[in-house]
DNA sequence: CGTTATGCTTACGTCAACGTCAAGCAATCT
DNA sequence: AGATTGCTTGACGTTGACGTAAGCATAACG
């Protein structure tokens, strides 16, 4: 089991990300792999980080944002109030999200009627063809 | 009422914009206020939009995305085949709205587990005592 | 009638999140 | 050895969504 690090060739096919992106994760302290010589090796840690940063983007969650979530998932040597302050952070973040997502529930009622609404304007000027 | 249409001051107080946003989203075609002499006058259909405008940025959709759907909700005088396209989009951006909903129930489940095992985690470590 | 406020346009500035080179090691293949 | 391939570190470019500043017009106030 040499794999339980990854090159970073193996995450950007794993993850669907560019070198680039990376790179730029870490210089942003999201990711730290560990460096064989000049090259990077990307732990279980890092792809852990990483899956909760891509789904953290999909959130529209800023990178900054994410870094300070990222915390919260392995809390060990850190200091009390670090930890509070990031728990604080946490609760505002889950705030947002139900929030976002109470209003997801209604745009998508929305949308969707919407969709249907159109469906039958287009149906009753059918192209040249009668109803089914 | 004189107040069918209003001032771009009272929009930015309304709905917490600045000027510049507005006057940005106009000439991105997202907004066409009417023009009194010099000045821009939004009447109810500029601000029903706006507020779909707003709740699209939430989600993350872009300005085009957004200009795209908007048009679905005034589908008036349009062309058959330029609705059909309105609609193809409108039922991808459906979809991705699912599939956010769903994602963001997972995360907050996941978020919220978290959060309750730093707390316990805190509570153990708790200010200067020792273990209960 | 001067000035203060508001609005307009035009144009350049900014910030996040990367993309895109450029240039240089290091290991590997031929 | 030479060439190729993969990875590295800068450094500058790009896109979206505005911010900011300059300069002029109009309107309101005193």
């Amino acid at each position: 089991m040499t794999d339980d690090v990854m090159t970073i060739r193996e995450m950007c096919a794993a993850y669907d990300v560019t070198p680039r992106t990376l790179r730029f994760y870490e210089s942003k302290e999201l990711l730290s792999p560990i460096r064989k010589g000049q090259k990077r090796l990307f732990t279980r840690r890092d792809r852990a980080r990483l899956t909760l940063i891509l789904r953290g983007k999909r959130f529209g969650f800023s990178l900054e944002d994410i870094r300070q979530l990222l915390d919260l998932y392995h809390l060990g040597d850190q200091q009390r109030t670090q930890i509070e302050r990031t728990l604080a952070v946490a609760r505002e973040r889950l705030q947002e999200m139900r929030q976002k997502h109470a209003e997801l529930e209604t745009a998508i009622e929305e949308l969707s009627h919407q969709i249907s609404t159109g469906e039958q304007t287009l149906s009753k000027t059918a192209t040249g063809q009668p109803d089914t």
